[in-house]
RNA sequence: GGGUCGUUAGCUCAGCUGGUAGAGCACCGCCCUUUUAAGGCGAUGGUCGAGCGUUCGAAUCGCUCACGACCCA
């Protein structure tokens, strides 16, 4: 069916009639109403009072909303209105309104249409806060009728694809959204505290850099050249490093061409932010007291619940070896069977790990580790010492010179967090450039480019730095304690509908 | 990519082993001045996700496709 075969539906059809007559009354969507209170600040303010207290001192509103439900009896009505704040109810009546008014006009009006009402504040017999109206107007008419009021919507797809909708009928998506930005600008607010400065750093890059991952292709016509939407900020934060910036942050886009899943969505948002004269220590430090001061605030608590399991933020968090946390998930195993490529490929094959022939020995120590830890790290857990293998841009540990001074974050199985002391040897990072380009030859598609330029940069000098990276958006799905990542996006990304 | 489940009125859902479609809410009409999933009476509303097949006959059975949800890689 088209669309415009669609509009013809009656429903829509009997409000499209209605608007007309509207029109042809004078100004259909009126601009010129203002209110003086929106429904929380009410309910704040006047819930607790008493039925003659509110006689007593009368108390004047000016509200406007959209009508969310509506019950007409005779000569009077309740309807409540909902705006950002909440909902609040009006009681409209025949009589309080000019001549023909409750009878020709309001009672046409339909459940979706946004009023602005004014009137005095009152109880209901059983005790609702409710605003006795004399005066009303409808502002917008809503052609389209809203979903049933009880169930809500149901179906998980017009949820994301009419987001919209959903928040106008679910409080708790309303909600969800709502901590989501709490979460984000208590983390401004936490960096901007130690000295940290935001900044926005290019989305379109020459050569995708800071993560292994594939990216996504685009084209600039005047310069006649492809661009790739950034995988990761990593390399210009850096050079703002090597610029002085000594501590800066960026909140904001990364894009991956990978799988959509629950955890997954093409464009997520990071926070990177980078410190200079710190190490990954201090980092993780940093990142505790971050996210036990981000619960407490979001949440009123340092326990999280998340779909049935509890996580304490408020314990110091736990911190092992990548080579440890193999070992204690699986105490079959001793520390010869990763000791050597050998060992470690037979434990790889009896878990059924498909082994390539370029894997080293971080690599396949990695896969070991994300099969049989990774979503067993269920408390929040720092894991340390990652292979340089697997870690193209973090600096060597100075006693083992095969893993890197980096850690990764994980609560609830799911990485959150990933960060380290960085690379600021230019000339080891020119050899692991080359290392990744060889794997890159070798059909490795989301092995890194090499960044001539960021070469250079590091040349100069980039002080003794260590940076992180947290996934916003899985830390939200953590906060508000949602199954998927489409969840907690305003607009997930959707396969087009026909 | 593989598996499981789903797609029926604007929304939420029934619809058994095949016999031309049903409820609640919403909408429309009437009654109703403290209701709140308001209530009462009455009426309207459907290319049953798309296509092909089996059959006298398909929402129902089979196949293909689209979209979605969940699980696995």
């Amino acid at each position: 069916m088209s669309e415009i075969e669609r509009d013809e539906q009656e429903q829509i059809k009997q409000r499209r009639q209605k608007l007309s007559a509207l029109r042809e009354q004078g100004v259909a969507f009126p601009t010129d109403f203002r209110r003086n209170v929106i429904t929380g600040e009410v309910i704040a303010e006047y819930a607790d009072k008493t039925k003659e207290e509110l006689e007593a001192e009368p108390v004047r509103v000016k509200i406007a909303g959209r009508m969310m439900t509506r019950r007409i009896m005779g000569k009077a009505s309740f309807c409540h209105i909902q705006d950002m704040a909440g909902k609040l109810q009006l009681y409209v009546t025949r009589d309080t309104l000019p001549e023909g008014f409750y009878n020709e006009q309001f009672k046409k009006w339909d459940i979706g249409d946004i009023l602005g009402a004014e009137g005095t504040l009152f109880k209901t017999k059983v005790g609702e806060l409710s605003v006795k109206v004399d005066d009303i107007r409808l502002l917008t008419k809503a052609l389209r009728p809203l979903p049933e009021k009880f169930h809500g919507i149901a179906d998980q797809e017009i949820k994301y694809r009419q987001r919209y909708l959903d928040l106008i009928m679910s409080d708790k998506s309303r909600k969800t959204f709502v901590t989501r930005s709490g979460v984000v600008n208590f983390i401004r607010r936490f960096l901007d505290q130690r000295q940290f400065m935001e900044v926005e750093t290019p989305m379109m890059q020459v050569i995708p850099g800071g993560a292994t991952a594939r990216p996504f292709t685009t084209h600039h016509n005047a310069l006649d050249m492809g661009l790739y939407l950034r995988v990761a900020p990593e390399l210009y934060l850096k050079r703002l490093v090597v610029g002085g910036f000594e501590r800066v942050y960026e909140i904001n886009r990364n894009f991956r061409n990978e799988g959509l899943s629950t955890r997954h969505n093409p464009e997520f948002t990071m926070l990177e932010f980078y410190q200079a004269y710190a190490e990954y220590t201090d980092l993780m430090d940093l990142t505790e007291e971050m996210l036990r001061g981000l619960a407490e605030e979001v949440t009123g608590s340092t326990t999280i619940n998340y779909q049935g399991e509890a996580y304490d933020f408020g314990k110091p968090f736990q911190r092992m070896t990548v080579v440890e946390s193999i070992l204690h998930f699986n105490p079959e195993l001793s520390a010869a069977d990763l000791d050597s490529r050998e060992a470690a490929v037979k434990v790889a094959e009896k878990l059924s790990i498909p082994v390539k022939d370029g894997y080293g020995l971080g690599k396949v120590q990695i896969e070991i580790f994300e099969k049989t830890v990774e979503n067993r790290l269920m408390n929040p857990t720092f894991i340390t010492a990652y292979p340089v293998e697997v870690s193209p841009l973090a600096r060597r540990n100075d006693d083992d010179p095969h893993v890197t001074d980096r850690f990764e974050f994980f609560v609830g199985g799911r990485e959150i967090a990933n960060g380290f002391t960085e690379l600021n040897d230019a000339e080891d990072q020119a050899d692991r450039f080359r290392k990744q380009v060889e794997e890159k030859e070798a059909g490795d598609d989301e092995a890194m480019h090499y960044d001539a330029d960021y070469i250079v940069a590091l040349e100069h000098g980039m002080p003794p730095t260590a940076g992180e990276g947290i996934g916003i958006d899985r830390l939200v799905m953590l906060f508000t304690d949602a199954p998927s990542i489409r969840d907690v996006l305003l607009f997930p990304h959707m396969r087009p509908k026909n």
